[in-house]
DNA sequence: ATAGTTATCTGACTTATGTCAGGTAACTAT
DNA sequence: ATAGTTACCTGACATAAGTCAGATAACTAT
């Protein structure tokens, strides 16, 4: 079971974790605002813009946060309208102009003080993994997967983690890819799709979708962050380019790897796909499948 | 430097962290004492008796404190005393035995709240070395060496770790020693020692010194937690250790090691020690050390 | 001995946060 | 059409937390 030390280190954790935002709420206060509205105003700039929404993630009684707004509505810094939704009842509110302006200096905060902690560290990669493991652990449990171009930032980040684990795993380097349109285009519908499951806001993992010819697409570039492996995002991944694949058109989905990702490997026996022979010449597969949709 | 991706993983964890501590207080309130209240008990009971360490502790303004403790007094959970030191001015507080008990009460609500979250973890072995990495990185930076019992709980706890380590370095099982009562007075003044290094209330570094003759003492169970590693603690401990063994009296000082610890090997060649011919039959070491003190 | 300093306490005040009971207008179910 | 419900707002109130200006007794430096 749990033991005693173990205990002791989450709480060591806590300790030394608390202590830490609390220097962030400080820095926060340097605004002149009460964090209760910072709070409100980082959330509408989030995009939490329904006051429902809002309420809910903030946890505020609704009278609470009535006066809230009133007061950053006061200031100029939002402004309500009529919520999108059919119901005349409910609100919504947006940034002003010098609500943006605001909302990124308590943004710009956020960074120095999260750049200010990341330089404490010598091993800022390990640092991360743990980072990630924890968000892993303790986050909100629904990763959600959505379509993305292959130019935004949250796919950068990806292939970069990628092509870094491939560089671990191959024992040499790889580069991330520089696309050109043709092969961006690839990865867009009608031709394609790029997909990215989000947690939190970021993402969490990656997968693609491009012709090989009329009726049958490849899968590439799957990749799953290591804090969240083992919870079935991978699955979920495939099925949803299989399901996207289907969309486009295709009969069935192809893709290689290397014995070098066993996992993969292993993964898409799991899933329903069988070893066919070599396919197309990556010098760096040696496993090749194919599935029917 | 230090990319946009970095730092949005250390907001998402911040984020993450900030509504698991928001459950911890909200747990807390359920005692029906104010937060403020419940973190002056809770620094009181951790030893934080002198009013100035509580006041600096929990940075709260004097007249505050004075009356929150003046709350705590009217409950009967904590008597005010004139403090140890000369100045008749100063006072401590003490918990009552009602105190105590309210004290542990919130203990058993934090115990709670991280077996709760570790026991959510799929993987507690490398959720607990994020954790403490995190605690190494962003803890307080002055870990104290102190002299400690065998038979201390944090001793135990840093043998467990201590031996688990070696299992995985060597590629088999260790056992924790079991010693027996004479081999537990070799590590006790004047014929011996062993040493803690503490940080944020937790061990995160042993290291024990006992007689192999009247002029010469042995060097044994050198364990720094892996996520403090690289800061200099082994070479403190190593210091530390010499200092102890002079002061006992020997002349010099012997150790045992493996090449399987290669890092301990360099360490021992950079602090001075030679190589010398093998002096005991312990089949795991393959080099051997002595340092005249 | 004297002047200045320090540790703690008290009272008066402010601000932040939270709660609750209506109120209005817009909705839903029948 | 009517009764009941819901989303948001307002006013009144309560509690928590923090600030500040003295007051007192005990100290320190000279």
């Amino acid at each position: 079971m749990i033991s005693e030390s173990e205990i002791r280190r989450l709480r060591r954790f806590n300790r030394v974790v608390t202590s830490e935002l609390g220097a962030m709420d400080q820095s926060f206060l340097g605004r002149g605002r009460p964090l209760g509205l910072a709070r409100v105003l980082q959330a509408i700039g989030q995009g939490k813009e329904e006051l429902r929404d809002l309420r809910s993630y903030l946890g505020l009684d609704s009278g609470l946060l009535s006066r809230h707004l009133r007061v950053l509505e006061a200031e100029k810094l939002v402004v309500a309208a009529p919520s999108q939704t059919q119901d005349a009842r409910q609100k919504r509110v947006t940034l002003t102009d010098a609500g943006h302006r605001e909302f990124d200096a308590y943004e710009a905060l956020s960074d120095q003080h999260a750049q200010e902690l990341l330089g404490r560290s010598r091993k800022r990669k390990e640092l991360l993994a743990a980072i990630d493991l924890i968000s892993a652990t303790f986050g909100s449990r629904q990763p959600r997967i959505r379509r993305a171009a292959p130019t935004e930032p949250d796919v950068t980040y990806a292939m970069g983690e990628y092509t870094s684990e491939l560089s671990d795993r191959f024992g040499r380097s790889f580069a991330v890819p520089e696309m050109s349109e043709a092969e961006r285009q690839d990865f867009l519908p009608p031709r394609g799709v790029f997909l990215l499951a989000v947690q939190d806001n970021m993402a969490i993992a990656s997968g693609g979708l491009r012709p090989i010819d009329q009726y049958c697409a490849e899968v590439k570039r799957v990749w799953v962050n290591p804090a969240w492996r083992g919870q079935g995002v991978s699955r979920d991944m495939m099925r949803s380019l299989e399901d996207e694949a289907r969309e486009l058109g295709y009969a069935s989905v192809r893709l290689d790897t290397s014995r070098h990702l066993q996992e993969a490997v292993s993964l898409y026996h799991a899933l329903g796909y069988r070893e066919i022979a070599r396919y197309n010449d990556n010098p760096d597969a040696d496993h090749f499948f194919e599935k029917m949709l």
